[in-house]
DNA sequence: CCAATATTTCAAGAATTATTGTATAGTTAA
DNA sequence: TTAACTATACAATAATTCTTGAAATATTGG
């Protein structure tokens, strides 16, 4: 994760529509909705939940597979991962003690040193 | 977290100099720097650090004192890790299995439960 | 008070991003 | 093949964000 996609990422990630778009790929995780399926959804123009989606599927936040005349749009689950990880890195980055409370400091760097592979840490 | 904060957050992240200035902040925690040293360190003229600085401060990324003639600027740690809880909270929803490897999910998810307090998971 | 310093506000223009209707391309089913 | 359907591309406009120099505000030290 650099900089350049993470930055990216949270563009992807700061706008109402994609977020919205975004949580509903996430909870139809695995299957996924097709193009008109979100747009119906979140009740907005075909054309512009087409214009998100392709800023979202270039920033690789999520993936789209052709299904017939379907376009297929899932959350990548990974990418959002390796946001998170990156984000903990960056909060916790050599001070822990100001980032969690006490109490939740052991949990979150116990967790942190297994789904945190290459970083330094 | 909600939605409208979320995204603002979010917004604050997606600019590459507004995520040199948070991560600079974050590795000078706790003392902050204020804004001339920013600006400096950054090599950016100090009008166009002073327009980020006040998005990210309105948007609750970043806290400010004033020191005098200085204003001092801190890495809002807190709101950062909400932030984290927030992102956890939207990639496991109700899936898990696909968010993390299999190896991992045991360790995010113990770490969630504790690191979520309000929120349904 | 005055001069120097630190930072922000303002204004203007440049650049980017968002929205929407229309047109186009591709796919399916009869 | 043709008609219907799905989705994207295009074009025009609107809206927002970014950048910068100049001016203004506020604080300090002499």
């Amino acid at each position: 994760m650099d900089k350049q996609l993470a930055t990216t990422l949270f563009e992807s990630l700061a706008s109402g529509i994609r977020l919205d778009i975004f949580r509903l790929l996430v909870k139809q995780a695995p299957t996924g909705l097709v193009a008109g399926e979100i747009s119906t959804a979140l009740a907005l123009p075909p054309t512009n939940v087409s214009f998100h989606l392709k800023a979202m599927t270039y920033a690789s936040l999520i993936n789209v597979t052709q299904e017939g005349r379907y376009q297929r749009y899932r959350a990548n689950l990974t990418v959002m991962q390796s946001l998170i990880d990156y984000l903990t890195a960056e909060c916790c980055a050599g001070n822990p003690e100001f980032c969690f409370d006490n109490e939740k400091v052991t949990a979150c760097c116990d967790s942190n040193s297994l789904l945190l592979s290459t970083d330094s840490h």
